[in-house]
RNA sequence: CGGGGUGUAGUGUAAUGGUAGCACGAGUCCUUUGGGAGGAUUUAGUUCGGGUUCAAAUCCCGCCACCCCGACCA
């Protein structure tokens, strides 16, 4: 049964004073006061990941890998469902590769790490640790692909990338992180361009549907499209601190590198001809958006879908007669009630009941189950909400479908809060006035014409530290999504740049970026 | 990579040139356990490398790491 909503009001106004004053205890940055001082603390304190001994890496603990596993299970599935197949290459490109592509290396080369002492003695040629595998990929591609019926060539890869930053931050920047890049031969732009729009869509799905939140997905501008690609797509979210995150990227890299790598085959005329190709990643980049959003003063927040704990039991235990009833009764629920979940069952001794709801809380556990004798007489268990503190009084008897049920609202309440939280901060900018206040007050997204003049995007940014994040899809005619569509409703035809005031096609999002 | 800052026990802090101290944590034992329990007891530290000085956590130089700002970036 559910708390009436009065007293479902007062429980939620209780618990945020009792998280107040248990705060100087858990002595943890107050995300209100310091964002990236309690993005940092959180991270540690959680048990997600640590600092390493060389700079600019970090260690995934298990929490944190255990997260990516969730993501990499959810996500393969959708990848291989396309029919691409997992496969590895190597880590180290020999140094020509990568000149092979000129705007390539131009992009990549001031953050490249480089072997060049291999078994002792100085290579002949230079290794390049993979800041990402294009070049190394498609150098084996014109070896594999020779035939129409060889197309479309569809493979993916889980790895780690290597690309030497100079201001790290946890999952958001480190000189290594993990990934999955996919990569794809076509035998038609129009069929590499649909690769291009599935991969985002995929995207789209997992940061909306397991994530729980949402963004905005479009076009980059030219200056912020990958280095080589005809057009690069991203899925931009919004951190609680009105800064972005791309979140995801999905590129349409037209002929350039077939060209630089030599990739042909013979069409089904018997003409020799030059394939269309894509690559499209997610990194674990992801888990900062995670941390971000959904974290408060407390701690983490996690939705059910990518929580590695998504329940955890915590008997009441007394050290009196009883407990042994209590104890055998949670450990039936694990075994039985909850047998299809994520579900810890804390028997610890020697820490007080609030002690361990302060823990697992910083942890971000979506659902707390308290089992205490006096439930027990009333055959009842008091669900609790990580993410509002509501507290649910259930029959044990509809544990099961409860505790399911809850999960499944709190997935869904989390993404409406942050659906809530996108539209309260993606604001119109009429005048260029009107741009800088709002990036000199609550930042965010922020749309406005653009004449889509270089010039015109370099000095916004210079003067305001916001950059184009994207043209958001519907646009151009592509796929609308509830959020883009509603950036489209009442877009005039055509406006004036809001920087030059000359006319503008398209509104942007422009927002700062982490 | 440029500018600024920080670095003392596992963590947080004190000691401004003169005895390295406190709290939390951790370990052991006892009593506790419905929102970070109490007692007893044990434990551990000046980032690293140079220099100045009778004497350095403290002053100087350098390294490394971290944080903030900038450029770069998934």
């Amino acid at each position: 049964m559910r708390c009436c909503s009065e007293d479902a009001a007062t429980g939620i106004l209780a618990e945020q004073d009792m998280a107040e004053k248990i705060f100087d205890k858990k002595n943890l940055v107050k995300r209100s006061e310091d964002f990236s001082g309690w993005y940092q603390d959180v991270v540690v304190r959680s048990g997600l990941a640590d600092h390493s001994p060389v700079k600019g890496c970090m260690i995934f603990k298990p929490y944190s890998y255990a997260i990516w596993e969730l993501v990499q299970k959810f996500l393969d599935a959708k990848i291989k469902a396309n029919g691409v197949k997992n496969a590895y290459f190597p880590m180290f490109i020999p140094e020509s590769f990568l000149q092979k592509e000129k705007e390539h290396v131009k992009g990549f080369a001031p953050e490249l790490a480089v072997v060049t002492i291999g078994g002792g003695k100085e290579l002949e040629e230079k290794l390049v640790v993979r800041p990402t595998s294009e070049t190394i990929m498609y150098s084996m591609f014109a070896q594999w692909i020779s035939s129409w019926r060889d197309l479309p060539y569809k493979v993916n890869q889980w790895c780690n990338v290597v690309r030497w930053e100079k201001r790290p931050r946890f999952f958001i920047r480190n000189i290594e992180f993990l990934w999955q890049e996919g990569h794809t031969v076509h035998a038609t732009n129009q069929e590499a361009q649909e690769q291009v729009d599935w991969a985002i869509e995929q995207y789209k799905d997992i940061y909306r549907n397991y994530f729980a939140i949402d963004g905005i997905d479009g076009r980059k501008s030219e200056s912020e499209k990958f280095p080589g690609a005809d057009a690069t797509y991203t899925f931009e979210t919004l951190m609680p601190s009105g800064i972005a995150l791309q979140s995801a990227t999905s590129h349409n890299l037209g002929q350039n590198f077939a060209k630089s790598f030599n990739i042909e085959f013979l069409d089904q005329e018997g003409k020799k001809a030059t394939p269309w190709q894509t690559s499209w990643g997610l990194s674990t980049r992801s888990l900062a958006s995670l941390i971000m959003v959904h974290g408060d003063d407390s701690g983490l927040v996690l939705p059910p879908a990518l929580a590695p704990i998504q329940v955890v039991i915590i008997p009441i235990i007394r050290g009196k007669e009883g407990d042994v009833e209590v104890i055998k009764r949670a450990q039936e629920i694990k075994d039985n009630d909850l047998s299809d979940l994520r579900v810890e069952l804390d028997l610890r001794e020697g820490y007080s009941v609030g002690w361990k709801f302060n823990e697992w809380e910083l942890k971000g556990v979506p659902l707390r189950i308290e089992l205490g004798p006096k439930e027990l007489e009333q055959g009842k268990a008091t669900l609790t909400r990580r993410m509002d503190g509501q507290k649910i009084s259930v029959d044990l008897k509809d544990l099961k479908a409860e505790a399911g049920k809850a999960l499944a609202d709190i997935q869904k309440d989390l993404l409406q809060k942050s659906r809530d939280y996108l539209a309260q901060n993606t604001r119109e900018a009429k005048d260029y006035n009107e741009f800088k206040e709002i990036m000199n007050g609550p930042k965010g997204f922020i749309k406005a014409y653009w004449c889509e003049d270089p010039e015109c995007e370099a000095k916004i940014k210079e003067e305001t530290k916001a950059t184009t994040r994207c043209l958001p899809a519907g646009q151009e005619g592509l796929p609308a999504s509830p959020a883009e569509a509603s950036a489209k409703e009442g877009r005039e035809k055509e406006g004036k740049c809001v920087y030059c005031g000359k006319p503008a096609k398209y509104q942007w999002i422009f927002a700062q970026a982490y």
